[in-house]
DNA sequence: CATCCTTATGCAATGATGTTGCAAATATAG
DNA sequence: CTATATTTGCAACATCATTGCATAAGGATG
């Protein structure tokens, strides 16, 4: 179910060679968030603008999400299960480490606790830590 | 010890004109965080370039601090007693609006009992909700 | 309070990132 | 294999931020 042809026709997405170049790279790094920068640089050879085009469709049909790690990058990550159409992240907290400057996605860490003050109505959540991760120590 | 003057005193800037200015906007929203174009805005007469500067110089001392609220927008709040030199919002969330759009730091939701998976070592925690505030329901 | 030296400002130019319009190329249904 | 709707690639543009450099201003000194 997750190759790349299946996903795009799942979604009713025509199967061009740029979204499943696109799709492949985000598989490759199920648990991780990647940048646009880094997707520009390793599909070197694609048109910048139909790059950016591709994640906003992608993230449009929700098979990826949009990324906040503390970083001023944007980054996305594809969808897991317990992705709703339009929650995202609720549930876990991403890890942006220092030094490999790889954002990983933590799914142990649950973010249900929170409690906000009353009148307050909550949305969305994001968690977002950073510091060395379990590879670079 | 909250007065413009004193505080750019305190950390050995020269008292500008601009300085005293945005240091005033920031000292008015204590628990808030001010994105720069709202700062550009409200002083429109200011060079930008000189904004910016001025943002980097006041964070370089530890002034104020970069806040993620989850939007795309880059803002920055004045520091509180907690802060350090390196360390900022380890101990709050920041509350983004939906319908105001103005972020609020919630002092209230300790962030001290994150527990990350053996082997990481965190150095900073960002927490940004977002939805709808007091003020707007 | 006049002078001097350091620092900050304002402007021009440049960089990084993302978007829009439009013609040409391509995927897919029939 | 053809028709048609979608996607791509290019140019131009928009926004946000930075760098270099000459001028202006702060503030220590005599």
């Amino acid at each position: 179910m997750n190759s790349p042809d299946k996903l795009l026709e799942k979604h009713s997405l025509r199967k061009t060679s740029l979204r499943l170049k696109v799709l492949t790279k985000f598989l490759d790094r199920p648990h991780a968030a990647v940048s646009t920068q880094n997707l520009e640089k390793s599909l070197a050879d694609a048109d910048r603008i139909s790059l950016y085009r591709t994640l906003k469709t992608f993230e449009k049909v929700g098979l990826i999400h949009k990324v906040m790690d503390g970083t001023q990058q944007n980054k996305y990550a594809i969808c897991e299960e317990n992705c709703g159409d339009h929650r995202h992240d609720l549930d876990h907290a991403h890890f942006h480490c220092d030094l490999c400057k790889n954002t990983y996605c933590l799914e142990e860490l649950g973010l249900d606790k929170i409690s906000l003050p009353p009148q307050y109505t909550l949305h969305k959540a994001n968690l977002a830590l950073s510091g060395i991760c379990a590879n670079c120590k």
